[in-house]
DNA sequence: CGTGAATGTTTGCAATGTCAATAGTTGTCA
DNA sequence: TGACAACTATTGACATTGCAAACATTCACG
């Protein structure tokens, strides 16, 4: 690795959070244009997709979101209304609701998919090598934190 | 650094997604409450304060940003409402105009700095030391783009 | 010059996000 | 039980953003 000048706390921060957000505009309008899912619809359709059942109650799901983490009352309804995902009431607390996943939010999520591969390869995978990755992963993860 | 089983790339630019959103939501938050400056107006005084003679024309801010590149007439709008920029025709062109960081603007700026400095030193650099902030910066310089 | 394409910024309007207030439900404890 | 606090999600009111259209000015070139 190339050797240079030492760097401030504040510089390494500021490098991440540049990178980290130009790349997610451009993932984010590619994944608009190609799929017709931003990102955050993205967000939402994968945790769907992980969780068990492929459902979630709506407290759970806002606090999983990595983008927003209020007005996810309204970020369901409107991919709800674009048929991605259903409500249920939850039987075993009548405040609660799920949100799950439809089939057709299965399809719109593979495709989304698709495309981030790709831009994740390209923009990602291209300009890292295996271990810097492993770096990226290993230095990233020391930042997480839970609120 | 600890051995760990091999990461994908596309759970690597995850992580990395993921704690630099969640930082930065805690960084905006807490400037907000402490500063009553979001990273939003921060990011837009802090480019101001470091151009020429602390003004640039309202394109060049616009690309500048490292967060919303669009909406920027709205949001000088507000942060000269608030006194902390003002604008000026550009004389030599004229279909131009400059936003300038007014004094309370770096006051506010300054007050800013000193609650996001904490912040960093204490989510950012307390966790990884100097070699890994290092690190991030090498890393994170390599997936960097202009567009 | 004069005319049309290009540039820099703002505006109108619809979409999205925020925050406090509300409605309905559950849990606790005397 | 019954009263009150705590919890879950939605709603209303309002702020912010996104995008296409409009404006004003400059540039290129016949």
């Amino acid at each position: 690795m190339a050797k240079r000048k030492n760097i401030s706390a504040a510089q390494a921060w500021e490098q991440a959070l540049t990178s980290v957000s130009r790349l997610l505009q451009k993932f984010d309008s590619n994944m608009q244009d190609k799929a017709g899912v931003s990102v955050i619809w993205y967000d939402v359709l994968l945790h769907l997709h992980h969780a068990p059942e492929k459902k979630m109650r709506m407290q759970m799901l806002s606090k999983s979101l990595v983008l927003t983490r209020s007005g996810v009352t309204r970020l369901v309804d409107r991919i709800e209304k674009a048929g991605l995902v259903r409500r249920e009431a939850a039987v075993e607390d009548r405040r609660g609701y799920y949100a799950i996943l439809t089939d057709e939010g299965e399809e719109a999520l593979a495709e989304a998919q698709e495309v981030h591969r790709k831009d994740i390869r390209t923009h990602f995978g291209a300009r890292l090598d295996k271990a810097e990755q492993q770096a990226v992963f290993n230095l990233m993860s020391k930042l997480r934190f839970e609120d």
